[in-house]
DNA sequence: ATCTATGTTAGAATTATTCCAATTAAATTT
DNA sequence: AAATTTAATTGGAATAATTCTAACATAGAT
């Protein structure tokens, strides 16, 4: 793993934020001097296709990137921001479902965040 | 609902093919003439607004719209095809888990589909 | 028949992302 | 340690999907 790819992995795994691609460049660009957004993709991408982290395919808007550890999302409807949540894995119950074996899956929940709720006064 | 948004969303619940914009548009084009790509897209974001259809979002592809009824998409790894599945309602029991109220879930599952099995010889 | 509101068109603009060629840095061999 | 090879990064152009905007057309209301 090169150095830009393990500082973009660490930015990933201590945040809790989700961030997009350039919101990590511009991390990247502040703490360390000079990069390029295509490298910042071209890291992302190394990434993920070895599993070292995943993306989160927004809904009209960049996608974002996130840790491995197996956990879905709470995607608000009103403001975007993106909460983890922890479920039980359900790869049996799907594939019992199916008849056929699953290599992933994706659940997304949209919901109204707190914040939000408070907001339009829920 | 307009005479456009009615024949796409014709299109859409008379399809098992999840089109894209561009194959809605194309095929518009062909059956009534005159249309244009942005006519597609408007009255597609009316009828994902109006939840007369649905929008799955895509990775590294372009976004494939459907019809409402609830079901969950499985997702070929090798070839992108997508097939649609039913499985029971898990919202109660997604609610039950966040003690939260959820608007929807999306499900999405990558999996190898029958014809890029046998493909590979598995 | 005219006015008004809404839908459609055409094409430019925007945004996210990828591609490619040139450059730089790192690793390996001599 | 210098030279060579390999891989990573840069910068900028290219692409693809989608949205925006302004002009135009159509349909319904007056």
């Amino acid at each position: 793993m090169t150095k830009n790819a393990e500082l973009i992995y660490n930015i990933i795994c201590n945040s809790t934020s989700h961030p997009t691609a350039e919101e990590i460049y511009l991390r990247l660009k502040s703490e360390h001097g000079r990069v390029v957004l295509a490298t910042v993709y071209n890291n992302l991408n190394y990434l993920c296709e070895g599993g070292y982290i995943r993306k989160i395919v927004m809904e009209n808007a960049p996608d974002r990137y996130d840790k491995t550890i197996r956990h879905d999302h709470l995607i608000c409807r009103e403001c975007g921001a993106i909460a983890d949540f922890y479920m039980d894995d359900i790869t049996d119950i799907l594939e019992a479902k199916l008849g056929s074996h699953i290599l992933s899956y994706d659940l997304k929940c949209s919901y109204i965040c707190p914040e939000c709720r408070k907001k339009l006064g829920m």
